[in-house]
DNA sequence: CATGAATGAGAGTTCATTCAT
DNA sequence: GATGAATGAACTCTCATTCAT
């Protein structure tokens, strides 16, 4: 089976790597340059894809900003996988907080990838991208809700919003004051929130 | 005396109230369809000027949209100044977050205004609109931190970025979600919070 | 009558005194920036007249180009009455070349002032302002033509186009070399020349 | 073969075939027009080339009149080379008088191109097509001023900018007069100059 | 499947000219 | 006459999308 697998790929690359790789640079571009200011090209060169082989794989820029969704989502999803290998639900989310405030360096300049595109994607009607945002927030909202209900904490979605906002509030708050200590203090802030639950 | 006014202003209005309509407008419809998918002819439209006529009043769309920046920071000086006026520096915070609740309609459907702003002008460096974004947000943060202090609280400054980060966290998942609750929800904790600091 | 004048123009300037002035300022600015990027509202600066008010004394703008033609030929008036004070005419002409080298700062930059504008709207069909700059350079060429029939020499027109043909060569070289020497050098070697020729 | 070529070119043809017609276009229109007169879109109706396309070939207006300058600087080769093939160096500039005047059906409508060119763009600061230009017409002189040197001549450098400074001041008399004869009878003067010159 | 090239619909901006007082 | 403001046509440039090989 690799033996095919190789032969395909000795000289071409299979079709998904390069999808992939298309997935992988719309997220990262599109994260630092907003949807609007990001241009197919742009992608194309980020991902060493011509620029006429884009509409190969994806048929818009809109297919395209969805496949960046994706990336995100993707993304969250091996985060939490690797969170839900902590026994205690209270330090799962610990372990959430301490990795947003860990990736301080390209959210405090960008903010955070899936807040800044949903923001952006709101303020248009067509397309339904703004739903598939809400979507990846959502995968969020419930794995963090989740764990308060593990936790044993009453009203676990009403939680849920309160971390997630403040997770939203301080990106938002680091980068538009330009100040990353914003992200730590606040950081801290929710971990001894979180410390000071009580236990079931 | 006002008919004189009237008079003179029937046919010809003063320049500054154009300047000022566009003003208003470039805030409005920036804030509902974001820099990007604003054209210079959208925000026309709304004012009833005409697109040349734009130019006169100002130079570049960079331009309009530190005009919709500043007309933001007008209109919160407005909501401060209003609120300035209750003796109790808890009250005035409460009236901050009911005042946002309340507006909710427009922000559940478009954001936080300066918020989304800021997060748009984030990503581009040129121009230093980015900043200015944050010279607003700064107004904001500065007087909640005033009213903290006020409130013999510990760490003001602290708080603040607490308080104005809720509020912009909660406002982009009321947008991401399209769940106008959540600003209700989040604001009802935010005023619960409030009330259950300690006076002095 | 001067009372009358005075009267007028102690308070409000004479209407002929802006007129002059856009005329003067039409042919300085256009001949620093030439014509097609020149605009009303840069004479108008230049001569401290609010752009409104252009129009009243020049009707479009190729009337203020047509001034500025004006201007060119009646600063070579000036010129000429002056050297038509020399009693010989070989000293006239090496006058006039050293005029012009003299004035190489300003030429040096920004070539011929006639020269430059003649090729400028030699390029253009309509309005016959083409027609008008040609006549102003037929005035210099009449002038040195007479000079040389002054002295006796055959063929006073092939010379005159020689010596003013040098003129603008020069000019348009020490422009694009951006090298102000060309001018010098060849301002010699034209004096040596017309010291060359035999009297009568 | 040559059907081979054609059964290709048929249909489409070669990139840098577009670029050139481009740039052949853009140096004929901007010597008739001007630069400031010149559109891209007359360029790319002459080129018969969309034009949305012409960015494609050229991103700016600034590097398709760049083009233009190589082009003519182009042209100077294709005619100095020819002249090369000459043995004597006198007939080679007498050659060279003579291509100009034989031209003189453009010239005498639209200037020197490269002169013409190089004084439009000494008006402006920006961009450095002035020196652009200025370089254009060094390729000029040093070929002439080498003729002038293999002829013995002491000052070759002198001589070559008398002589092209001969060409560019008759060019540009022919057009402002509107008198072909002009470039004939100059024409005819600098050969008699050339003749006139001793050998060695 | 791959790819350079093509296309055309706007967008921002400038400016000569005109208007209303 | 004087003046700030108004107007609209034109221009340069961008870019998502499609085409032809």
């Amino acid at each position: 089976m690799s033996q095919v697998a190789d032969s395909k790929g000795s000289r071409a690359e299979t079709a998904s790597a390069k999808r992939q790789r298309l997935m992988i640079s719309a997220a990262q571009v599109v994260h630092q340059q907003g949807v609007e200011r990001t241009t197919i090209a742009d992608i194309a060169r980020a991902a060493d894809v011509p620029v006429g082989n884009v509409y190969y794989y994806y048929k818009t820029k809109d297919d395209l900003v969805a496949a960046a969704l994706t990336e995100h989502a993707r993304q969250l999803g091996l985060l939490t996988d690797r969170l839900d290998q902590l026994p205690d639900p209270r330090e799962r989310l610990k372990g959430l907080v301490a990795a947003w405030v860990s990736q301080g360096d390209l959210a405090a300049q960008y903010g955070c990838p899936t807040g800044t595109l949903a923001a952006e994607l709101d303020k248009r009607a067509e397309g339904g991208l703004d739903v598939a945002a809400g979507k990846v927030i959502r995968l969020l909202l419930d794995w963090v809700e989740r764990q308060f209900r593990d936790l044993g904490q009453p009203d676990p979605d009403g939680l849920a919003l309160t971390l997630v906002g403040a997770y939203q509030g301080m990106s938002l708050l680091t980068n538009a004051l330009r100040d990353p200590t914003v992200m730590t203090r606040e950081g801290d802030r929710l971990i001894a929130w979180l410390d000071s639950l009580p236990a079931r």
